[in-house]
DNA sequence: GCAGGGACGTAC
DNA sequence: GACGTACGTCCCTGCA
């Protein structure tokens, strides 16, 4: 156990579903203590920590998590301190590039309306199509009738317009978000993004990074590749080691759930999507890529406790195919029916839901007179303890691996943490040590029924080339 | 002029 | 009738 106590984390640890309070109201709800002035909270709050750290006594039952937060916080330290080198050049260009074909693209769109406005702003987007245009309407929101990238999809195929809305955002989205928000952040003495983990904020135990956040830098082609190649090490002596959990989620649930079917599918190696595709649909020789890409819909939603109708919107079918396909995975896997039965009745009795590693969030709504609501309780519940177990689990290799750095045994820096990956700066000569090594650790926290966990370890001179 | 909510889109 | 967890941008409304 620490000898002292970061009372934020302990109470993180013990309230779960204790949000960004402030410092003052957090005394007040929790001591009913009315704090009026700067200079007041800073006095309580020296006092408070100061007090609580020696005295607080902690609970038998949250030491392995307590302890966990504890040896991470100085990993974080670490990590935010040490930042990451973005190519500021690249980003600039990058930048440009995008605002001219968002100009090009708004003078198209006016030209082709008639009409001067902004794709933006989706009340003058409603106007055009379907007060101007007289395009047929599809779902309603609270302000209108909708204009998400679903329903301007389906409009593009008979209207052109539609589809340069959504090019046009997607252009505007990449450089406002990403390109213009991380050069914001780039430190003028590092060179390098120093992001904020918030390491006491969400439900489920996973870190959440802000200013920027650096945990949703987009994934894919194009412009997206560019911005993620922009993350890069400053000196070319360097490399980025690049190492993700493989399906940890599904990994973690095959555990908790002691399905004898799920974790057959890890023993052998199989790739699970096509493993359940062979599920869904029995009958037919070879599985077609839409097949499994139905049957990864599936192995997702059911982590997230889906519902048929979540799902036929997910792979665009009917809701009534949607549920038979996620009663066949049921019956398929059918310790994981039991295993949500079990969290759920034990989540009315105790109030609370846990991870392997014996992290809490307590559930509220399991008994509330709105159905919605009872649904909504029962996938937060169900969640949890797979999303929070796979939290833990990379929690526990940062601390182990940072470790190891200390001690000289990997040579390299931890530089990000995007929730099942983790990325390392690394000298060169040492990249293939440090990739095996990384492995070894991320690999080595977790074995249960004849499974451990997976990694997928990638090198290269930036964050896009060592994603493959 | 500004704070906050809503809609949207990005990640895992 | 919205499948889990986040953060950031923009528009727009309501309020001084």
């Amino acid at each position: 156990m620490p000898k002292f106590t970061d009372v934020k984390i302990l109470d993180y640890v013990e309230k779960s579903n204790y949000r960004n309070q402030t410092f003052a109201e957090w005394i007040e709800a929790d001591f009913a203590y009315q704090v009026a002035t700067d200079l007041q909270i800073q006095a309580i709050e020296q006092a408070y920590y100061s007090k609580k750290r020696s005295e607080l006594p902690l609970s038998k039952e949250f030491g392995s998590i307590v302890q966990m937060e504890h040896d991470l916080l100085n990993v974080l330290t670490d990590m935010e301190m040490l930042g990451v080198y973005v190519d500021k050049q690249e980003l600039y260009e990058l930048s440009s590039e995008l605002q001219a074909k968002s100009r090009l693209l708004l003078a198209e769109m006016q030209d082709l309306v008639g009409e001067t406005f902004n794709p933006l702003s989706a009340k003058q987007v409603q106007h055009i199509l379907y007060d101007r245009m007289r395009i047929p309407t599809g779902k309603k929101i609270k302000t209108g009738f909708s204009v998400d990238s679903e329903t301007l999809a389906e409009i593009a195929k008979s209207h052109a317009i539609a589809g340069m809305i959504l090019d046009y955002r997607g252009y505007e989205k990449l450089r406002s978000t990403y390109c213009e928000w991380l050069i914001e952040h780039i430190n003028p003495e590092t060179h390098r993004i120093h992001t904020t983990y918030k390491q006491t904020f969400t439900s489920t135990g996973r870190l959440s990074s802000e200013n920027p956040n650096l945990q949703n830098i987009p994934a894919g082609d194009g412009y997206a590749a560019r911005i993620k190649s922009a993350f890069r090490p400053e000196s070319a002596d360097m490399q980025y080691v690049v190492a993700d959990y493989s399906q940890v989620e599904l990994r973690v649930l095959a555990m908790l759930s002691w399905d004898e079917n799920l974790l057959q599918v890890f023993k052998n190696g199989e790739d699970i999507h096509t493993r359940t595709a062979k599920f869904l649909f029995p009958t037919y020789e070879k599985i077609t890529s839409d097949q499994r890409r139905i049957a990864k819909s599936v192995n997702f939603g059911v982590i997230y406790g889906i519902t048929g109708f979540g799902l036929s919107k997910m792979i665009k079918t009917s809701p009534k195919d949607a549920t038979i396909y996620i009663d066949t995975f049921f019956a398929q896997y059918p310790k994981v029916r039991t295993y949500y039965d079990d969290i759920i009745t034990k989540a009315k009795t105790t109030g609370y839901v846990e991870t392997y590693y014996g992290r809490r969030r307590t559930i509220k709504g399991l008994n509330d007179a709105n159905s919605m609501m009872r649904a909504a309780a029962e996938r937060e519940a169900i969640n949890m303890p797979v999303q929070g177990t796979a939290a833990d689990i990379v929690k526990l290799a940062m601390i182990q691996l940072q470790k190891e750095i200390h001690a000289g045994n990997i040579p390299g820096q931890l530089i990000m943490q995007v929730h099942d990956e983790l990325v390392l700066e690394v000298p060169n000569a040492w990249v293939p040590e440090a990739m095996q090594k990384l492995a070894d650790v991320m690999e080595g926290i977790l074995s249960i029924g004849g499974i451990s966990l997976k990694v997928d370890v990638h090198s290269g001179k930036n964050w896009t080339e060592a994603k493959d």
